[in-house]
DNA sequence: TACGGCGTATTGCATTGTGATACGTAACAG
DNA sequence: CTGTTACGTATCACAATGCAATACGCCGTA
């Protein structure tokens, strides 16, 4: 618990109401530390000092985003938070295309398929569908992971403009995730080409040791790569040149299915 | 676009923070309509006048909660909400042991398992095992559906005190779902009581048609049901009894695992 | 029993957010 | 082409609102 954080002053924005950052501060203070945290966790987490952590963290019980576990005295992240998140889940028409289209795709090829959103150095799992059992918070929507060590990430990168493509892992924190991670930026390149080239990219063991990922970008009305399509399996069942032949080609079809139709934008002459 | 809502004054509560609720009313607003939504659109939905509509969105869009068209210039949710749903699925314990139970039940019966938190009037999805294409946002986490005519929520009825559970239904909105729905208070506690005494509860087309489910409670450390595990399947290759016969055992079964030993808990004579 | 850590309650002050107003722009109808 | 309307954006003086210091009470530990 050592981790803090401050909320910009942005003091040069006068639309900025500072109470609302605030709030929010304390809300992704939960994603710094698992389990419940007292109020005076919540400020050192937080960065906000004891009144304010007071007066937010009550503000936010009080309207069901923190509940309280009145023995402890204790915050947790309230079930209103998944209200939210249904509602943008609801209101994404990729995802409403891409759920019936990922249940077809792991029904044929028989592993887990999952649709992440592109969020600039991250990518966000959407929906998964899963087969077996695999480590718990790994299986969650919302989980984020680093664009530059995905095979779905990589995808999306093979199809924005190279330069674009460089300054999101120039941004990125290249930590690797495990042993076999690819971490430099001119090796990563060299595999977004190829992916350019194939139509989807393929990690093996970038994210997970014994996990090998196929995916293809999805592309918005504009041709802009905007998620991607993975198909995740075991390397105990799978060598990487079998894995690719079989299921490049499906979750690129997959991808392209869901891509909108590249028609003609008209270019306002940006 | 007509449903408005004003944000409580709370006068009396000193440590209530205003702006913060006005913040959150502008996210739920996105639960009242689906798209995008302007600012006059916002406004009207959240009950907030159009300057503070203005900043708020303004603020909410700086921190990435909310995303905006730059063309149309209107307002979606951002793809961080869903960073607070993963950190509340990540730090919910039940959540973590019933994912593995729950990926075991679907393979064991074939047909869609989910478990839903229990919340005052209504059951929140937190996970969802698919099998089939069933309508989209049905398959959504987040989604929360009414306790009195879900087979979970009747579970979780029959094993609270009576007198609790009539108040959950007196103060729930029982309009029905589906031609079929029940919407008797005495007629449901009937089957809340049967429920109680089968250790787990039935329904059948009450939230969608062609769809019936089977329910039942899981009880957190101190005896109280928190939760529900279901499966759910068509009436088509069901009946009733032989659905009951066949997969009540199980779903009970499940449940009872997830649910906390029983231990005496020390009462402090509330 | 004294102490330290933590959650809770209070309060005067000024910072912060407020909301009326005005401006720019796009869409549309006459 | 002009007037009108609806909407998003920008500004600003005021005071209500949120601020932070302080004090209180509770519970474990030393």
């Amino acid at each position: 618990m050592s981790i803090e954080r401050r909320v910009k002053p942005l003091r040069d924005d006068p639309l900025h109401v500072a109470s609302v950052a605030k709030a929010f501060s304390l809300l992704e203070a939960f994603g710094r530390s698992s389990g419940p945290l007292g109020l005076a966790d919540l400020a050192t987490l937080s960065g906000l000092d004891k009144s304010a952590t007071q007066r937010f963290a009550h503000t936010l019980w009080r309207l069901g985003y923190l509940e309280k576990d009145e023995r402890t005295r204790r915050f947790r992240l309230g079930k209103r938070v998944l209200d939210t998140a249904f509602n943008f889940l609801r209101a994404d028409g990729l995802v409403e295309r891409a759920t019936p289209a990922l249940i077809e795709l792991r029904r044929a090829c028989g592993e887990r398929a999952n649709l992440s959103l592109h969020d600039d150095t991250t990518m966000i799992y959407a929906i998964r569908q899963q087969t077996h059992r695999e480590y718990f918070a790994g299986s969650l929507i919302g989980r984020r992971i680093p664009v530059f060590c995905t095979a779905g990430g990589r995808a999306v990168l093979s199809q924005l403009p190279e330069n674009t493509a460089a300054a999101i892992l120039a941004r990125s924190d290249l930590s690797p995730l495990t042993p076999r991670t690819l971490c430099e930026p001119l090796a990563i390149m060299d595999r977004v080409r190829a992916a350019a080239a194939d139509g989807f990219a393929l990690a093996v063991e970038e994210t997970t040791l014994g996990e090998i990922t196929a995916g293809a970008a999805v592309m918005d009305a504009t041709g802009r790569p905007i998620a991607a399509v993975h198909i995740a399996a075991s390397t105990i069942d799978w060598t990487p040149t079998v894995f690719a032949e079989r299921f490049g080609p499906l979750v690129s079809e997959t991808a392209r299915s869901l891509s909108q139709s590249p028609r003609i934008v008209p270019d306002r002459g940006i």
